[in-house]
DNA sequence: AGCACGCCGACT
DNA sequence: GTCGGCGTGCTC
């Protein structure tokens, strides 16, 4: 069956679910064919209801029956470009992802549209009751819903039902016999901002004359109307009324008169207005190895076709000013740059550094912006009115139609791996979009991800190393110290001998240190030492943290933040001896103010930053010297720079490193690197010691030695005896289901699926489903189940056939299935 | 997913 | 008869 004549829209409608998660066709009515384009998002009928939808194609025939019309077009300029719309069919193609969902995933938060439906009482409905025959009399529910909508207050029909679900079929039938109307409403959480302006379009002559016109009593109208023509052509509104602090009426009359006109205007929403003022910051001087990367970047700039090059280098060896300049040549050149920062290192400084390089040609996005904000840059992007976008992960989106240049800092970050579906990875992403718009994806990372290194040695990234570090400052000394010997040597502390002396030591210089451990709360466990009691979270499959929370002995579990008093006798036993081991943030602070009695501490963690500001309030009280000692989690590894830092204490570095995951080695060499390279990175010279109960693991000792080449020359091996990423690529399915015979049930029946699915392929290896490392979850039990392949095209079909049916079968007995694409971590 | 429709048993 | 509960099937 075709459907001819006209115009149709291939839409994608905002449900998901994936029984509709394929093109639907719809009539584009002749009044919309000239702003119809791909891209487009329109308001649809779709069953009974009405929804957002997006256009992702149009033809001018419909294999289907009964098409029916688009009703709105919700944009002027479709927020998605054509190949921005291919990329949303590629997430959902390479993530197993429904096509919904990628679409949004593209789109700035707060864009989607609600759509609802408003009750109204008809102009006849008093009349219509009246004139009712006797055999269709209102029933009381009849009348309850008619006296409700009498009051006047506004109903809408999803809130009604539902709060009183009885109403339905009532509502029903005063609605088909015309008692009841129903509005449509579309509506948007984020919004353009309009402000109004005004302006005066007069000739100087007529303008005088204008003036002279004004009775002398009204001087309040002369004065406003003076000060916008000599501020004109136009200004809003708000700015004339606090110059000349006259009131709105006086606007108005000046409109009325003709003297000045009042027209709405769009006010962008500008995060950093008025911050960064003053003239453009001047490139800085490059050294030789810089010089020479750049060089190497602007010629694949020209070459115009998708390069990828990794950029390695310690932290202070200059990468950012080979990025800015980069993006200045490819910006020159006429061409759009997209950077990626991990969220956490988007701090004030970074941006600056961007503003004060680029000024106005750069446009923001990260997660501490209001909606309002990000929506206001977005379009700055979309519309062409800047060349540069920096920002988290969810920028590789932005909506540009020329990018010449991609810059991924800190490339081997976990934060791009999305967590939510589509879970897509930032670097796969960048590298698509480069594919189309032959731009060039520079990498960059002190320890690159072994993924990216691997494919230096396979030829397909180009590596360009910047060997010294930028100032030629020294690299900090790190030495290691076996906790096993200090426990031998009777020393039951959490700080080693060494690492007390330093710290007496740059207490006395007046010195700063950063302490590092990656664990908050006080302790990690709470033990009876009688019967061996641990407490155990309810809901999730570990134990739970002992915190003191002003006053207040807590246990709190870190996965799903269930709490519960702590406890002074064993519940099992009831014996006294009921003690807290294991070492966390707090502990160490408490710790610290017990044995350095002067030392002044800041301790940063999930615990202590949650409120919004705090993060950096606290990081500008460390550098302004209001405190001797930083301690904290991983957040304080991260690209920070602080000058008076001459010690870094790791408290204990083996927390990482005995994760179950097969990336455990990769993230502690990065993470132990990354705060080595928080110590002296200025005129004093830097300390860095490491604990751990594992010195001779290679991780440890290559980072001790700070040897990336060393360390991947190790891990690159074991990768390959394990057949492990980079040697295959990784998807993990997980199922939740409350009770465990079921989860377990549902994923060994996914195992045998994909299994023979798969039998004829021998590339493709099914691991045996198991429990996950995290067994239980906020009640929910998990089970794991890897596919191991060379050749993500030829497992695709499989993958989201065996995916489907599960996940149907998984909701049919409420439970859930997710599927991990290229997962970054297996927990 | 969300909604209509249809079938059934319970109640005025 | 009407009301409410739930299974089924469809959405251009």
């Amino acid at each position: 069956m075709t459907t001819a004549g006209g115009l149709f829209a291939e839409v994608i409608v905002d449900v998901h679910s994936r029984d509709v998660d394929r093109p639907f066709h719809y009539r584009i009515p002749d009044r919309f064919d000239r702003q119809m384009q791909v891209g487009t998002r329109v308001i649809v009928p779709f069953g009974s209801r009405r929804i957002e939808g997006y256009v992702i194609g149009i033809s001018d025939c419909a294999e289907v029956e009964n098409v029916k019309e688009i009703l709105e077009v919700l944009d002027e300029i479709p927020p998605l470009t054509e190949e921005l719309v291919k990329l949303a069919d590629w997430l959902s193609y390479r993530y197993l992802a429904s096509k919904a969902a990628s679409v949004q995933a593209l789109l700035p938060a707060g864009i989607r549209s609600k759509t609802s439906v408003r009750l109204l009482l008809a102009e006849d409905a008093a009349e219509q009751i009246a004139n009712r025959n006797p055999a269709r009399q209102m029933s009381p529910k009849d009348r309850e819903v008619v006296s409700l909508l009498e009051e006047g207050v506004p109903v809408y029909k999803e809130k009604l039902l539902k709060d009183s679900p009885g109403l339905k079929a009532s509502l029903q039938r005063l609605i088909q016999s015309g008692i009841v109307r129903e509005k449509h409403e579309v509506s948007q959480s984020v919004q353009t901002l309009y402000i109004n302006v005004v302006s005066c379009t007069l000739s100087e002559t007529d303008f005088q004359e204008a003036l002279d016109q004004i009775p002398a009593r009204a001087f309040k109208q002369k004065e406003v109307a003076q000060w916008v023509w000599n501020h004109g052509p136009s200004v809003p509104v708000r700015d004339v009324l606090r110059a000349t602090s006259a009131t709105y009426p006086v606007i108005k009359a000046l409109v009325q008169k003709g003297i000045l006109h009042m027209t709405e205007e769009e006010e962008r929403r500008d995060p950093y207005a008025n911050r960064f003022s003053g003239p453009l910051e001047q490139p800085l001087e490059l050294t030789d190895s810089q010089a020479q990367a750049f060089k190497s970047i602007v010629a694949a700039l020209s070459a115009k076709r998708a390069h990828q090059i990794l950029l390695q280098g310690v932290t202070g060896s200059g990468k950012t000013e080979i990025y800015l300049q980069s993006i200045a040549a490819c910006v020159g050149e006429g061409r759009q740059a997209i950077v990626l920062v991990p969220e956490i290192s988007l701090t004030p400084q970074m941006v600056e550094r961007f503003k004060r390089r680029f000024g106005e040609a750069v446009a923001v996005l990260h997660s501490r912006l209001s909606q309002g904000e990000r929506y206001d840059e977005w379009k700055r992007i979309r519309r062409g009115e800047v060349s540069i976008a920096v920002g988290a992960r969810s920028a590789i989106f932005a909506p540009f139609e020329n990018i010449g240049l991609i810059v991924i800092d800190e490339e081997h970050e976990l934060s791009y791996k999305q967590e939510d579906q589509p879970k897509y990875h930032a670097r796969e992403v960048a590298w698509q979009r480069a594919l189309h718009h032959g731009a060039v994806l520079l990498l960059g990372s002190a320890t690159p991800s072994l993924e990216t290194r691997h494919l230096t040695d396979q030829g397909k990234v180009r590596q360009i190393l910047l060997p010294t570090r930028f100032n030629n400052n020294t690299l900090p000394k790190v030495q290691i110290v076996d906790m096993r010997d200090e426990l031998q040597a009777g020393n039951r502390s959490m700080f080693s001998r060494s690492l007390h002396r330093l710290i007496l030591d740059r207490l006395e210089k007046k010195e700063q240190m950063i302490l590092f451990l990656n664990r908050r709360g006080h302790s990690t466990f709470v033990l009876c030492r009688n019967c061996g009691f641990v407490a155990r979270c309810p809901d999730c499959d570990v134990s739970l943290t002992y915190h003191s929370v002003r006053g207040f002995e807590v246990l709190r579990c870190h996965y799903c933040g269930h709490s519960e008093p702590s406890v002074s006798k064993c519940p099992s036993c009831t014996s006294p001896h009921i003690r807290t081991f294991g070492t966390g943030t707090q502990r160490v602070e408490e710790e610290l103010k017990k044995v350095f009695p002067s030392a002044r501490v800041i301790r940063m963690d999930v615990d202590t930053t949650g409120t919004k500001g705090s993060h950096e309030r606290m990081l500008q009280q460390f550098r302004e010297g209001e405190a001797d000692i930083l301690l904290g989690t991983q957040m304080i590894a991260k690209g920070l720079d602080f000058p008076r830092v001459s010690l870094v204490g790791v408290i204990t570095a083996d927390i990482s490193l005995n994760l179950p995951d097969f990336r455990s080695s990769e993230r502690t060499f990065q993470l132990l690197t990354q705060v080595a390279g928080r110590a002296g990175r200025h005129e004093l010279e830097g300390a860095v010691l490491i604990q751990t109960y594992h010195p001779d693991h290679y991780a440890i000792q290559y980072a001790v030695t700070q040897d990336y080449e060393q360390f991947y020359r190790e891990e690159i091996r074991i990768r390959r005896t394990l057949e492990n990423p980079p040697f295959c690529e990784l998807t993990v399915f997980t199922v939740q289901h409350q009770q465990q015979a079921k989860a377990e049930r549902l994923i060994r029946g996914l195992e045998h699926k994909l299994r023979s699915l798969f039998q004829h392929l021998d590339q493709v290896e099914v691991l045996p489903a198991c429990p996950a490392p995290l067994a239980k979850l906020q009640g929910k039990y998990r089970y794991h189940l890897c596919v191991k392949f060379m050749e993500f095209p030829l497992v695709q079909q499989g993958l989201t056939e065996g995916y489907l049916e599960y996940s149907r079968l998984a909701r049919q007995e409420e439970g859930i299935l997710a599927v991990d694409v290229n997962a970054q971590m297996i927990m």
